[in-house]
DNA sequence: GTCTATAAGGCGATAGAC
DNA sequence: GTCTATCGCCTTATAGAC
């Protein structure tokens, strides 16, 4: 017979990384303020003394769980990309990757937006850190659309990067946010025609 | 000399007034969760019995808050469609309002886009309020767009009404939330010109 | 409607023993 | 790294007196 005590403990990873991944998750899922650190803690199978050796706060478990999502996610949509070989299919890359994504995860939207409404400080590192993830993807929505106009420029040459762009990313997040609200995937669909018909 | 219990009260309006607008207010500025009772309790000028004699709980009171919240924002909204007469100029305004309003109060965004991170439960009344708001402004945008096709049958007869409104809210609610994360109220401007340009 | 008191529990965070 | 115990505070909500 098996002990008493004996508990169900993530096999794989360090504490720090049961403690990250964890939060992560939990984070993402429930809303930062809706989780609390105790169970954060249980669920992450580690004692409270370990939680607080690696982390000296909540905010600075929070500050972790953004930084490595904000590094995953663009590495992930880098990924996507470099499977495309022609710059209109390169261009289009960021917004195609976001059905799948939306779907896999619940219609749950982004953890950055979700973020925002959470922390009111709005000088808090925490929204530095949302703020960072959608000026990256500006830039790189832009080089997209810069390298687009320059392949063809007798078919794009009447575009400018800099707005193309911008729409871009207003369009990519009025997808997320208004699936999110809506609890359906009509808005993702819209938006990758939307972005199909800003270069047509 | 004033007696020292004097506390300040605001003035105007019942009870229920005074909490539903301290509420609004809080729960709009900074969150709901990181919004407590007792702090509209005080800011409202009432007591504790007072409030439960009104409202039965937190949820309750967040209930009756999207609720007036809902009522208010279309109806000023339609107002402003209502100051003008050409069909575009109507089917532009929805945007257009927009700017005042967020620069209005702080680029703090949308209130029920803010509040569907603050309550995890899809299920929730209070999502249910925010997804009602959304839907009544595509119905109200799809009307418009409607209208704006009839006008000038040979100018806009190429546009479909309903991918035309769903372009619009994708804008539309990108716009607000991406001027949030940013900071920044350029996603507002690109917003209203990409609208613009869907018509042209 | 007002006031104060308090219940009952969760929160983040710390301390001590092993 | 583990465990348990606890601090001080805040939360929602209730009760009783006026």
């Amino acid at each position: 017979m098996l002990p008493v005590s004996q508990k169900k403990i993530k096999p794989t990873g360090s504490a720090y990384d049961r403690i990250l991944f964890t939060a992560s998750d939990l984070f993402y899922q429930q809303g930062y303020r809706a989780t609390g650190i105790n169970e954060v803690i249980e669920k992450a199978g580690v004692a409270k003394a370990t939680f607080y050796s690696h982390f000296s706060t909540k905010d600075d478990l929070c500050l972790a769980y953004l930084k490595n999502r904000n590094g995953k996610e663009l590495a992930e949509i880098e990924d996507y990309i470099s499977t495309k070989a022609r710059p209109v299919d390169r261009f289009l890359a960021v917004i195609e990757s976001l059905e799948p994504w939306i779907i896999g995860n619940g219609m749950k939207g982004c953890g950055f937006l979700n973020m925002v409404p959470e922390v009111p400080d709005a000088g808090s590192p925490l929204r530095k850190e949302g703020e960072l993830h959608y000026a990256r993807l500006r830039t790189r929505v832009k080089e997209l659309a810069g390298e687009l106009i320059k392949s063809k420029p007798k078919r794009y040459g009447h575009l400018h990067a800099q707005t193309l762009a911008d729409d871009y990313m207003v369009v990519l997040t009025g997808a997320i946010a208004l699936a999110e609200i809506s609890h359906d995937i009509w808005p993702i669909k819209q938006g990758v025609e939307a972005v199909r018909r800003l270069i047509h």
